[in-house]
DNA sequence: AATATATGTGCCC
DNA sequence: TGGGCACCCTATAT
């Protein structure tokens, strides 16, 4: 057991007489109207003032001259000081004052009233009307946007959950992909290193692999020539070829032939993507090396190289989609950094992006791949507009709440693959808002050319924080990752026109599951999960869920101005 | 309904 | 450079 710090020891409840004074003659009293005033410096206790404390309080009940009132003082469960209480009050959380602000960081003011929430696009400079006048960069508009479009209409932004699978995943959840060719598929991993493959239009039609990854399956990416196949990364050291069909899995490569030897010769695979061009798969490992695999063979080829501080995490490796020779990579060592495919080497990197804290996630934008979005630990997104003008600093940062813990997947901005504008974002949001009543952690779409918050979409059924988002490459659809569950969004307007409405079925997750599991006493569910899911080497197939048609979910799609108070 | 628990990052020494 | 510890909105099982 560790030796208790001496905050721990102090009894949140003090004790304190109502008719003060008489004899207490001991320093107890002293401390206590100390305790009254301002919390004032506990430091100048006494060690020995938990002994003394209990004694005090024998005696004051033997004697009963004395009626004891138990005083619940504001202890603050932050800070631990008294006079001022932070936590929940209903569903609206009040900041401790004596930390900085839990949304921008920035001392002198809490969350409630950062400017930051007030008015998302505080302090970010919105997109200029660039006239750039490098050559490159005319050529590389002309070519591929003749005419900038518009941002995609808000109507299309996917708010509506039609569709869950309840607790698909035994773990929570850490990565999804849609499927290249097959619309209605979408694959999740898991912090256990299962693979889960599901039909979303036929909900309960899924298959979750559970024999590739000994644990968290941090990254996977499908191969767009054959669509059948996804590889995989783990924090077990491989990286797999997955067959989707039968769940066959190769192994790549493995970092940890030896097994276990601590924890600090331990491997772990993080960032990878896929360079079709090239044909290799690329991964990265947490001691800041990269390594190529060739995708005909299935073998690593060259050496590692170090492209991030030794010893970091390199948690996000992406492809340019159409310079191939391009590579992004971000990880713990707090920066993102731009390479050159064709001279990979350590320190060799084009251009180095530095951020405040680790960098979760770093893309480039989805059709040009001209613009860069990262997502760091310091609360903010920032975007940089064109790889080919300056890099020295991002073009904007983006205040967003989306804070580590260690209990959740890290927040990873996401682009929308189909907005041609190159502008649409979605993230989840950490901290949690009061909707009527209710405290939910909404997920964001945010236009990265403004900083504002275009939508934000939440259920009241889903009341745990989504981590994970993706958008699908072709249709109006978000898929979620929310601790073990995940979720289909739809427009609604579209969902309505297109699905009949017996197929308007929603499967109910979280609290709302439970009820319904009382109110149809059905316990067969794939709540049993860890049962099957242990059974290595076979897949799961669960039976159908809870559907409940009635329940209908609602979410609001507003804009950032209707925003509370 | 209180409590245990898993276990990443930052920062300090 | 490395161990130790603190840590602000977790989710879940008991």
């Amino acid at each position: 057991m560790p030796p208790q710090t001496r905050r721990t020891s102090f009894p949140k409840v003090v004790i304190e007489r109502d008719t003060d004074s008489e004899e207490s003659s001991s320093d107890e009293d002293e401390i206590d109207e100390e305790d009254d005033v301002v919390g004032e410096e506990e430091v100048t206790e006494p060690k020995a003032d938990e002994e003394e404390g209990e004694e005090e309080q024998e005696k004051s009940v033997t004697k009963k001259k004395t009626p004891i009132t138990i005083s619940l003082k504001k202890v603050c469960k932050v800070c631990k000081r008294t006079g001022h209480e932070a936590g929940f009050k209903g569903a609206t959380y009040i900041d401790c004052p004596m930390k900085p602000c839990f949304l921008c960081k920035m001392p002198g003011h809490t969350t409630m009233t950062c400017p930051h929430r007030v008015a998302t696009e505080y302090g970010v400079v919105p997109a200029p009307r660039r006239n750039t006048h490098r050559s490159l960069d005319y050529v590389f508009q002309r070519q591929l946007r003749p005419h900038i479009p518009k941002m995609k209409p808000e109507f299309v932004i996917p708010d509506q959950v039609n569709c869950a699978v309840i607790r698909y995943h035994s773990r929570r959840v850490t990565c999804l992909e849609f499927h290249p060719t097959n619309d209605n598929i979408l694959l999740s991993g898991d912090k256990k290193g299962q693979l889960g493959v599901w039909d979303f239009c036929k909900v309960y039609e899924k298959t979750v692999y559970s024999d590739i990854h000994g644990c968290i399956l941090n990254n996977m990416k499908l191969n767009p020539r054959n669509d059948g196949t996804v590889y995989t990364g783990s924090s077990d050291g491989t990286a797999c070829c997955v067959d989707l069909e039968t769940g066959i899995s190769l192994s790549l490569m493995n970092l940890n032939p030896n097994g276990w030897q601590g924890p600090s010769t331990w491997r772990m695979l993080y960032g990878l993507d896929i360079n079709l061009d090239k044909g290799v798969v690329l991964v990265a490992d947490n001691f800041g090396c990269l390594y190529t695999v060739d995708m005909r063979s299935n073998n690593v080829t060259g050496k590692p190289i170090l492209i991030h501080k030794k010893g970091s995490k390199v948690v996000g490796l992406h492809c340019n989609p159409l310079q191939p020779d391009l590579l992004l990579s971000c990880g713990n060592d707090h920066f993102a950094r731009i390479w050159d495919m064709r001279q990979l080497e350590t320190g060799s990197s084009l251009v180095d992006l530095p951020h405040k804290r680790v960098v979760n996630s770093a893309y480039f934008s989805p059709l040009t791949g001209s613009k860069i979005l990262t997502t760091s630990q310091d609360n903010r997104i920032r975007v940089w507009d064109s790889i080919f003008g300056s890099l020295d600093s991002p073009s904007r940062e983006i205040v967003h709440s989306h804070d580590f813990n260690r209990h959740l997947t890290a927040f990873r901005a996401e682009w929308d693959p189909k907005d041609q504008s190159e502008s649409l974002v979605v993230i989840g949001r950490y901290i949690s808002e009061n909707y009527n009543g209710a405290a939910l952690h909404p997920i964001d779409f945010i236009d990265i050319s403004t900083g504002q918050l275009v939508a934000e979409i939440m259920d009241p059924n889903i009341t745990t924080i989504s981590p994970v988002n993706k958008l699908h490459p072709r249709d109006d659809i978000l898929a979620s990752g929310s601790s073990r569950s995940l979720f289909i969004w739809r427009p609604k307007e579209k969902h309505e026109i297109e699905k009949p409405i017996d197929e308007r079925k929603i499967v109910l997750c979280g609290k709302a599951e439970k009820k319904a599991k009382r109110k149809f006493g059905d316990e067969s569910d794939c709540d049993s999960d860890d049962d099957g899911f242990t059974t290595k080497g076979k897949t799961v197939k669960s039976k159908q869920p809870y559907l409940d048609s009635t329940s209908t979910s609602k979410s609001k799609s507003k804009s950032k101005s209707s925003k509370k108070h």
